[in-house]
DNA sequence: CTAACCTCCTGTTCGC
DNA sequence: TGCGAACAGGAGGTTA
């Protein structure tokens, strides 16, 4: 499941080698979460100018607009000059003067959306109501605590929803939280300044170190030149339950949040 | 406005 | 062993 850190990870891994390529052709597999909303031959003959990430979107930046490119929960993409002929499960593919950028994704939670720039409606609608950037200056103390105090869901959820910041998804969500000791049902408001800065630091070293480590490969994730990520070997509670705490042997548990699956110790993580 | 629920999809896991 | 049901989940959309 690609939260921030494989997007990151992944746009890192291809980012240099398709910078100045012109796009010869395209093909399109079976649908995927959104329409492309172009015609795939009217990026024929674009150059691919940069790859930037917000949140876990990527965007590939071209001439004229761009690509806002997300990897749902099942999607990765692979660069390469030479990549096999595409399987069951490649929905789309950039051929390029430098190599072809796949998109693979079992599942087709993911998207290629393309918008004439990042104020056209369709890229608001998607980038619009994102959060800060936990990795970057934006990402400061007093906003995030702004936003905890703004809210009376629960934490894990606020963490989730992507709207006061951005990429934790629901693996790092719980890792987060674990980090922090906070539990996952505390209401957001009620997450004081020593707790929330604990929370705020646990955000960026969580994910930084995640990045570090090439992102998780649970099931399948690769970054774009086919590299595994190793984080998953770090998880304290992420798909635990049941298992004794790293820190003090309690058994993690697991509980459901709005359909999704928490982990938690009920010892390290008191309130 | 927020919060809860729904929806998309298919590979994998689970129970009988 | 086989088969269907349940599960996994990012995030926009809908409903209350």
């Amino acid at each position: 499941m690609p939260e921030l850190p494989e997007v990151e990870v992944t746009r890192r891994s291809f980012a240099q080698a398709i910078a100045g390529a012109r796009i010869e052709s395209v093909r399109v597999g079976k649908p995927l979460r959104w329409p492309l909303g172009c015609a795939p031959q009217s990026l024929v003959g674009q150059k691919v100018v940069a790859i930037r990430r917000r949140g876990k979107y990527l965007l590939v930046d071209l001439d004229s607009g761009l690509l806002l490119l997300h990897l749902g929960m099942s999607g990765s993409l692979r660069f390469s000059p030479d990549l096999p002929p595409p399987g069951a499960h490649d929905h789309f593919d950039v051929m390029t003067s430098q190599g072809t950028l796949r998109l693979h994704d079992p599942r087709r939670f993911g998207a290629v959306v393309y918008a004439a720039d990042e104020q056209a409606a369709v890229a608001q609608k998607l980038l619009g109501g994102l959060g800060m950037e936990p990795l970057s200056d934006v990402f400061t103390y007093p906003a995030f605590e702004a936003g905890l105090k703004a809210s009376r869901a629960p934490i894990k959820q606020v963490l989730l929803a992507g709207r006061l910041v951005v990429g934790v998804g629901n693996i790092y969500a719980s890792e987060v939280l674990y980090l922090a000791g906070i539990r996952p049902t505390v209401p957001a408001q009620r997450i004081g300044p020593q707790r929330g800065r604990r929370l705020f630091d646990a955000i960026r070293t969580v994910l930084a170190r995640a990045v570090e480590l090439g992102g998780s490969t649970l099931k399948d994730f690769s970054s774009a030149d086919g590299m595994a990520g190793h984080f998953q070997h770090e998880a304290n509670v992420y798909g635990r339950d049941g298992a004794p705490c790293h820190h003090c042997g309690s058994a993690i548990q697991l509980l459901r949040q709005g359909q999704r699956s928490s982990y938690f110790c009920p010892r390290c993580q008191r309130a």
